[in-house]
DNA sequence: CACTCGTGGCC
DNA sequence: TGGCCAAGAGT
């Protein structure tokens, strides 16, 4: 026997030591395994857990999802964020149904030009669904694959393609084997090699540990400016569409302009929300949400 | 490439 | 208490 990978190693401690989620049991379908990556976008896993039950058992399948209206939608998506993931959502539903019979792809290609489906997405479907091989590369797995191969403190903020490429380097050859180990590699980044405290002494590689070897320098100063939160466009967004989403049917402008007392970021805020797809005017002084309800009646 | 886009919990 | 963070995508 030679010497274990580090790919050997991790997928060993995979085994052992994965968290117990749902969407990795065994008989859970691509659509699931799809709506479970789509949440956990920028969502933390012990949110997502409940909204991707709920999800599951009234859209069991993309066809399911298809039938109803984007409106509903974004009010199952309930807070998890970002409720532009679920305008896509849906229309990646259409889409599979329309493009793919209501059976989600397994090819790359066909993943990537699905909507809302993006770099990490279409691998992580094409890895975990049908057990291809492909690097599956998350922040997670930049940050492990940057300090324990590259010995540097952190990654960069965007994934590159040399990313892909450093990763692709580690899987073993086999499929099934390569599919587990990037499943294993996130794991890692997400319970120990975590951004602020890494619990090196529980790492199964820390005997090979770029990162370590190198006395594990503390990473640069902020890499990115700190995104602040209240006062934003996006807060105002948020409370605009917590109305439109408790509400059934159009909104009077009136409810809405109660949200937020400045007039031209309420407004702008506004359209941003009918240029992402997620709210329409209905006449000339209500908003819903996108389809909720028959079509507004066509001027002219 | 830099920027936008929610939400809630934690240290 | 508030900055910081959590399985990205689209423009």
């Amino acid at each position: 026997m030679s010497e274990p990978t580090f790919a050997g190693r991790v997928s060993r401690w995979y085994e052992q030591n994965a968290r117990d989620l749902p969407w990795r049991e065994p008989d859970v379908t691509p659509w699931a395994i799809l709506v479970s990556e789509v949440m956990l976008q920028q969502t933390p896993v012990v949110r997502v857990l409940p909204a991707w039950q709920a999800w599951l058992q009234r859209w069991p399948t993309p066809a399911a999802l298809a039938t109803e209206s984007p409106a509903e939608a974004i009010r199952m998506w309930g807070r998890l964020g970002y409720p532009r993931r679920a305008v896509r959502l849906h229309e990646c539903a259409t889409a599979i149904v329309e493009r793919h019979a209501g059976a989600v792809p397994d090819q790359l290609d066909q993943l990537l030009a699905l909507p809302g489906i993006g770099t990490y997405t279409a691998r992580a479907v094409a890895a975990f669904a049908y057990g291809q091989r492909h690097p599956v590369v998350d922040t997670n797995v930049r940050r492990v694959v940057c300090r324990a191969v590259a010995g540097e403190p952190d990654a960069g903020p965007a994934t590159r393609p040399a990313d892909l490429v450093a990763t692709e380097e580690l899987l073993p050859a086999e499929p099934a084997a390569a599919a587990l180990a990037s499943a294993a590699i996130m794991e890692l980044g997400a319970v120990i090699c975590t951004a602020r405290a890494p619990r090196c002494t529980a790492c199964p590689v820390e005997t090979s540990c770029a990162w370590r070897a190198s006395g594990q320098v503390a990473p640069p100063g902020p890499t990115r400016r700190p995104q602040r939160y209240a006062g934003t466009d996006r807060q105002v967004r948020g409370l605009l569409l917590g109305v439109l989403r408790e509400a059934t049917g159009p909104v009077p402008h009136q409810r809405l302009d109660q949200v937020w007392t400045d007039e031209v970021q309420r407004g702008r805020a506004l359209r941003g929300l009918i240029t992402d797809g997620l709210v329409e005017p209905v006449g000339e002084a209500a908003y819903r949400l996108i389809g909720d309800g028959p079509p507004a009646p066509v001027p002219g």
